[in-house]
DNA sequence: CAGGACATGTAATTGGTTACATGATTGC
DNA sequence: GCAATCATGTAACCAATTACATGTCCTG
């Protein structure tokens, strides 16, 4: 799986306790991965069993003691290891395919119901990209802009093009049903 | 899970044996949603203890019976409560990001390669698309089109969307990557 | 006579979701 | 006083992958 890799790849730039990494899967991160906090507390016990991470205790007064994890070497290696091996792109699976082949069992109107449900989220979702890419990057970076501010540009820019690829996509859909 | 659903809306058109579906699965239910053979087996068995589906043995010489499922009318019940239900959209899953990011660990020379490769996976996914988009739909579908070929046209569209927009984004990556 | 299509599975492991559990602190 | 945030987990279940298993028929 990749969230090992997703989490070592957050320790690379600092330590952090599984309520930090939590917190940066419920944001930034979500823009191209997933996990609930039950797994990523599970996942680093794991990766602390490999020895790809190391535990430091931070007493705290009335809350339970923070648990803030490093990147080992081990852990380092493994990462770049995983970094330069070919990508294992995961097959898609769309349920909204699904269901459109079903507007023959059901009609059409349930289905045009769920496509402008969609389109309202992806509305939202191109919005959110949008409001970001203001804050963060007033114009596309320039030659002498760090590589990080350039992945982050790009980790952006690939959510706001497949989001207006499925925008495309749904009018599409909704004219050819609504004509049915 | 889909894949439940997926295979119903199979059965929906025609029986189908487990061999059979394992062969949609593999070709054009492809573009949409993914199952292994040991997946849909064991998936088949688990619908049929809930009376989804119902089983014929067809006896054959030297092969073993061919096990021929049919949707039972508590399966089609199933599948149009579900067809009906709110979409749940699963959260985005991209490894090549998580790569990305690691373009300062390890170099972008390692990265800009399997971008290449990417590329060349994303263009020939688009000449495949555009295949069968001229074998089966020599025009865009117009008023009188049936509504099973205006789905399968629209399947179609959205694969060909979406391979678009990676194709996009691909190039504006390579790009930003060789000039660091 | 070898390799691929036909035809069906079991078992082990890993990955992910859902439900349940605990308890202090801070702000409205 | 009530909800949100901080902070950590366990357990049960469901979904998916990987490895292993068997045997025939047909084509080159």
């Amino acid at each position: 799986m990749s969230l090992k890799h997703a989490i070592l790849s957050l320790l690379v730039e600092s330590e952090r306790s599984g309520y930090d990494l939590t917190k940066n899967f419920e944001s930034s991160v979500a823009f191209y991965w997933s996990a609930s906090h039950q797994q990523i507390y599970k996942t680093l016990g794991d990766m602390h069993d490999k020895n790809w991470v190391s535990l430091k205790h931070q007493a705290q007064s009335g809350k339970p003691d923070k648990k803030i994890y490093s990147l080992t070497d081990d852990g380092a290696a493994e990462l770049k290891r995983w970094a330069v091996e070919p990508v294992k792109q995961a097959a898609p699976k769309n349920q909204l395919l699904i269901k459109l082949m079903l507007a023959r069992l059901v009609g059409t109107e349930p289905i045009l119901e769920q496509l402008n449900g969609e389109l309202k989220r992806v509305y939202k979702e191109i919005a959110t990209y949008s409001k970001i890419e203001k804050q963060y990057f007033s114009s596309k970076p320039s030659h002498d802009t760090h590589l990080k501010n350039v992945t982050s540009y790009l980790t952006l820019r690939n959510g706001l093009l497949s989001a207006h690829a499925e925008l495309d996509w749904l009018h599409e859909a909704i004219e050819m049903l609504e004509n049915k």
